[in-house]
DNA sequence: TATAATAACAGTAATCGTTACTGATTACGA
DNA sequence: TCGTAATCAGTAACGATTACTGTTATTATA
């Protein structure tokens, strides 16, 4: 009963992702998996990285700009995407779980988890933004 | 350049939407809509859902179940989502804004603010279950 | 009030990210 | 080595959303 099988395709997924930290799009997977595998699917690529989501060895990321994000990195930590060039970057910051007991105090159903992503003008678009005149 | 000009569209569609508290997606407007306005065409939902999100009359909730939902209040609150039956509900708690900060403090970045959303179960979906043998 | 300019419309086609299908290939236990 | 089933490449289909087109309705102005 589906047993899984080793594919090269998935370990070059894998791997691609682990040296990335700025948690790369199916299609950016893709295209640069293609350098290794010149005829990987999309589809292919589509398909492992959901079955490495569902295993729990990435993180599949859904923010706000329609498109499914990948990240190598499976530990609690928080994210934070530039509303200027949309980049995602790693915060390293403590956990804020305790918002969960927040939430639960007047809401009758169960609460499991939350979702949070931070969003704001990263170093570099601050840099190269012409300056405010204040 | 670009007056608004009214719509009897357009106000069908706010109407609509502050009388429900289940932040309904672009379809279940159109199909509310269309009781009253039988030839209303979809893209005319989308187009004024977008325009009354881009004026700030109302939130489009970008959620991780890949369809974007409407919400007529627009006063700072936060949203649960039910994992089994997919509603979304109101929360009523303390801003959590304070996140913001502790998540500013190792990034050279400029913080606006966050997204944040609660998981779990509904209580009407922890009633209907089983129970759980322990 | 009539007219002209143009925002908004209905209807439909196109786009885009993602998923599903199909027949060929590959991994791997017996 | 062989059989089976997971995985593949290639491609079609899908669903949410957006863009296009010719028509209609709103509103400023004559």
């Amino acid at each position: 009963m589906a047993t899984l099988k080793y594919s090269r395709q998935r370990e070059a997924i894998k791997e691609f992702l682990a040296t990335r930290k700025d948690h790369p799009t199916a299609d950016v997977v893709y295209q640069n998996i293609r350098e290794i595998y010149p005829h990987i699917s999309l589809g292919t690529v589509y398909r492992n990285l959901t079955l490495l989501s569902d295993l729990g060895e990435i993180l599949r990321l859904r923010l706000s700009d329609g498109v499914d994000h990948f990240d190598a990195d499976t530990s609690l930590h928080y994210h934070f995407i530039c509303k200027d060039c949309g980049s995602v970057i790693d915060l390293e910051m403590d956990s804020i779980d305790h918002i969960n007991a927040s939430a639960g105090r007047n809401f009758p159903g169960q609460i499991d988890g939350n979702v949070t992503y931070f969003y704001g003008t990263c170093k570099d678009c601050l840099l190269s933004k012409p300056m405010e005149i204040s």
